[in-house]
DNA sequence: CAGTTGACTGAATGGACGTTTAACGACATA
DNA sequence: TATGTCGTTAAACGTCCATTCAGTCAACTG
């Protein structure tokens, strides 16, 4: 009994993985049993023996493919860190690792994808998959927001957002297979978290003035709190009826030129005015440039030092 | 001449019409000559006499979904504003506007797009379109760069990116038509865009709004600055346990040497040093060093109110 | 060694589909 | 009215495919 399942099993897999190379040959729709079987080393008739029909065949190789799929994310999210970001970076690793992301198998995705919406089953499936996975992305986002001390950032927003970027790129991977790099996928992905993380994704700079690398280059990167700064300042200006860069400078008491160098990322504001800054867009301004380092520095001080 | 063949583009056309009605209904597997012209209202046999072949019909079905996407694209371009953020907004709007963002459409883009990966002419049609699309959003990004102050951004991973985002909310659209909402998903790809040009594309924030006005002169005094700096530092030294010199010199990433130079007011740390020592000193350490400038100033909360 | 079971084959079947084609009606022309 | 063209139809043809099934082969059983 066990040596007639375990040859049963093995056919099984053998035809799945036989209908998986079909279809990113030949497609979907070019399909047909003759090949699977051709390509399995077996004749046609075998299928209809271990699967009821093409139909049962065809589900069958979409639950497996979505198996290993979401057993090797969850298995990358579990292996990851323990930082807050580490999470999300994993599963941006996850999405286009070579063990999963090939030419091979995202045609596949992409053929179930377009027949699901004319079939139920397969509907069904990836609907729930799908489900599944937004809602363990945007719990990772909700706990970097909260552990960050991002508030003000809808979780949901960035869940969306992160997955329909990565499956845009599935996208463009499966056209243009040539032009497509990982590593530019990802380091876009992370590009996008870096707008909203600017602490745990920093922001890729251009111009890096020379950067004094004593302690964590994350927390005291001289560039990247530039970058930050900057961004910061520009997210007051200008829109919304918030002031402008002269009248920003009036009240810090500089010239608007010594601002556009702050907006620049050229120079930054000396002790005093920073403080002023600080002062001037109080709350959230000092949490978004120097990000909530605050608790995390404080460790490092030691137990009984500096109460405020 | 001319009556014959309005008929024959009229039938073509209808046809075309009927094909795309069929494959958003049946999928591209599910789609014969026999639906297409029965919802056509036609009889079989006429497919192939205004289309060579079958194949013929639906090359020619793409075509069409393709030219009026790239019409649509591109007049929603030319219509937008002149500021350099306008025609970039106006393109996440054509990409998610009813007149060609359906379900029907949708599902015959991810048809195209799944059996693009084994016919050739579908994914040369496909992919020449893809790069057009792709190169006016890197246009359009490069020119916010340019003119937006924003150096340092790659155009061509803003662009490449938000591209993934728009092509993975279709994605969302097509599997669960009843949880997608335009909106919101317009709402996340201008978040992505948020995050990286804050003037052009703001952010929502949640948190109380600050305020800028003119600052009293006496506050700005630089000297006196750097007393109260010198004086809220040396509070928080020596004495009651708290850190040495040496350790919040290492906490901050400077040399012992700099923070004796701002303990006797000589030298000012950087705006990053500040912020560092503000996060380690927190909740008295700015209002001890700047005042109650930034309480007096959201006291004249004026007309120009930035948003905090 | 005969008998039985299970895995597998390959030809046969029946249906669906793309394509072809002969025929038909409407309309214009002569 | 006769003739020819154009648009269209519907039946017929040939191919391909999923499915079925009788039969083969090997391994195991008693």
């Amino acid at each position: 009994m066990s040596k007639t399942s375990a040859v049963k099993e093995a056919r099984q897999r053998q035809l799945i993985d036989a209908t998986v190379t079909s279809i990113g040959r030949r497609g979907y729709a070019g399909t047909t049993l003759t090949h699977v079987a051709g390509e399995a080393g077996l004749s046609p008739g075998i299928v209809n023996f271990y699967f009821k029909s093409k139909e049962q065949l065809l589900i069958a190789t979409l639950e497996q493919i979505a198996d290993e799929y979401e057993a090797f994310w969850k298995e990358a999210i579990a292996a990851a860190g323990e930082s807050p970001a580490a999470p999300l970076d994993a599963m941006i690793d996850a999405d286009f690792d070579p063990a999963i992301f090939t030419h091979e198998k995202v045609s596949v995705w992409f053929a179930f994808w377009a027949e699901a919406q004319s079939q139920p089953p397969y509907r069904r499936l990836v609907s729930k998959l799908e489900s599944r996975y937004f809602e363990s992305t945007r719990a990772m986002c909700q706990r970097l927001i909260d552990e960050g001390g991002y508030a003000g950032i809808d979780a949901g927003a960035v869940a969306t957002g992160l997955n329909a970027m990565i499956d845009g790129f599935w996208l463009d991977f499966l056209i243009d297979p040539r032009d497509f790099d990982r590593e530019t996928a990802k380091r876009t992905c992370r590009l996008f978290l870096s707008g909203l993380f600017p602490n745990e994704f920093p922001r890729p700079v251009h111009a890096a003035p020379g950067a004094v690398a004593t302690a964590d280059a994350h927390e005291l990167d001289r560039a990247a709190h530039r970058a930050r700064l900057a961004t910061a300042l520009r997210r007051r200006l200008a829109p919304g009826g918030g002031p402008g860069v002269k009248q920003l400078a009036a009240a810090v008491g500089v010239t608007p030129e010594t601002v556009r160098g702050w907006l620049d990322g050229e120079t930054e504001p000396s002790s005093r005015e920073i403080g002023l800054l600080c002062g001037l867009f109080d709350p959230l301004f000092w949490p978004e440039v120097y990000g909530p380092t605050g608790a995390a520095l404080r460790r490092r001080l030691g137990a009984g030092a500096a109460q405020g």
